[in-house]
DNA sequence: GCTAGAATCTCTAGCCACTAGAGGATCAAG
DNA sequence: CTTGATCCTCTAGTGGCTAGAGATTCTAGC
């Protein structure tokens, strides 16, 4: 165990440079090196990027990511916390699916209207030139 | 009709410093300035800029919005490409709902089995930090 | 005409989470 | 000992803005 950057990058599904980017904000912490100057990891930083990739897939922020990494490290600590940063993101989550269902209505709405003739007839064009009363005018 | 640009701010609900940032990077024309240099602008770029507002409230890339513009001032053209640039942004919302949805299951999922004890049974934590083969694993 | 305060100007830098590329060093296999 | 893959650091770019500094200009009231 004590791999170079590109192998943890094969086994994590962390792109490299991502990697040495998460060292640099501090989000995993700086390897030993080799004498000539090249990162040598284990398993630890396997587990810790897995999490990390699991956790930014699932959508959560850096700084998310690092309460949740240090909440896994107080195995006894009350994981009230843990809770209630998934559930915010969840409320987060599905107000960008309302407003992408909202939005999507829109587009296809405009999209079967378009007679496919000359632009000067087109919805398309029409609905984004003139668009005064219509829902997506509240979307944030 | 001489709108400085606070006004015309106010009356297509884009901010000042975004209309002075599309100016920028060519969305709208640089307009007539007065004596002291301030912009002075008239009912075209308020036209405009509705125009891209409501192409972005709809999720529309700024190089799409670009050429929907351009194709808003052909009006004799067919509307042909502007129904596929529509279609394929359709079909890109319809990803992100898509994407969105499935991990909101993992995450309600997630929520709804997490004890409230301790951080070493949570599924919260532990879903992130072991999560080899999940639906997830395979979002882009 | 004068003054105060609101609005405007330019410019730079920051946001998020990376990604790309230059230019050079190091490693492992043959 | 060479070759080619991998690694290093550093800077800059992405998209679509947003924030702030510090200076100027406009406008309404007196």
């Amino acid at each position: 165990m004590n791999l170079p950057i590109g192998e943890l990058a094969r086994r994590t599904g962390v792109k490299v440079p991502t990697i040495r980017f998460y060292e640099q904000i501090g989000l995993i912490a700086a390897p030993p090196r080799t004498e000539g100057n090249q990162r040598r990891y284990g398993k630890t930083e396997i587990d810790r990027l897995n999490f990390i990739r699991h956790a930014r897939e699932l959508g959560f922020e850096v700084d998310h990511i690092r309460e949740l990494l240090a909440m896994s490290q107080e195995p006894q600590a009350s994981c009230h916390q843990a809770d209630s940063i998934a559930q915010s993101h969840l409320l987060e989550v599905d107000r960008r699916i309302e407003k992408l269902r909202r939005l999507r209505g829109e587009l296809a709405r405009m999209i079967d209207e378009c007679g496919h003739g000359r632009i000067c007839d087109c919805r398309i064009i029409e609905v984004l030139a003139d668009h005064g009363h219509c829902a997506a005018d509240h979307v944030a």
